[in-house]
DNA sequence: TTCTATGCAAAGACTTTGCATGCTG
DNA sequence: CAGCATGCAAAGTCTTTGCATAGAA
């Protein structure tokens, strides 16, 4: 089998029409940053996008790597993390579920939305409202 | 009454009964660091804490706040939180509770822990335990 | 005194911005 | 062709680090 970095990638098509669909210019970079990201439910750095886009031999700027992760996230096409203060993780299910965080690996987990039972959410402070709930479990190795 | 910016400030004696309970050697700016921390239930970054220091008239240094506000973390004395990627705030109520998160303002606020009911918690995935659970409502503006 | 804390400035990590060039429609 | 997207490098934020000095026990 092939010994080098290669990684199952969403395919071309399905990247183009999940971006007209939100009304995002299907470019060449960004339907690569898009077959990266939305090959699997994970969790990815800018940095470990870059690289894997550069592997398979897409050459991407940082700066458009940021610019279409930004412009992901505004139009709903995947969701930014923030769970340490280092730096942001892209997450390409956008479906409400929560995550699992090990404090020591730095590893984040999906949990489906209905494994957490969310009962009697307090009342928003007034003149807001609820947008979302987060909730995430941290936890450590054992 | 008094037209420059005054806050309440923790006692002294408190703030350094609570340092030398937790292995922390009370430094003078520390303790003042302290003062300011731990005046009431908020959410402060390390920036507005310095502000505030400077306002009693101590003088810290910017490093000296991070170094103190990440000793205090690591030693139980606060919590850190990160909501947005942009910086930390740091809580200085470590009993378990959740906050609400204004994505309009970036304001946050307290929730009691027994506000918000959290049934039937998943499983932590294998080699791993429960360390601690946050909850982060975002709520926007209306 | 002996070890730890502090200050200052420089370094570092991550992200954004400005501007000229290139691609999209 | 008009306008948005991209690349590059520089600028910006927040945070950490190194080292000499000052303070605590």
């Amino acid at each position: 089998m092939d010994t080098s970095i290669s990684r199952s990638l969403a395919p071309r098509e399905h990247v183009v029409t999940l971006l007209e669909r939100h009304g995002v210019t299907a470019t060449q970079q960004r339907v690569e940053v898009g077959q990266v990201l939305f090959a699997c439910p994970q969790h990815l750095s800018a940095d470990q996008i870059l690289e894997r886009v550069m592997a398979i031999g897409a050459r991407v700027s940082k700066a458009t790597i940021y610019n279409t992760l930004n412009l992901f996230s505004e139009r709903g096409l995947v969701r930014t993390l923030t769970i340490d203060g280092d730096r942001q993780f892209y997450d390409p299910t956008t479906t409400p579920h929560h995550h699992f965080y090990n404090v020591d690996t730095g590893e984040l987990t999906d949990i489906p939305a209905d494994a957490v039972a969310l009962s009697a959410l307090p009342t928003p402070p007034a003149g807001t409202a609820h947008e979302r709930v987060d909730v995430i479990i941290r936890v450590r190795s054992t």
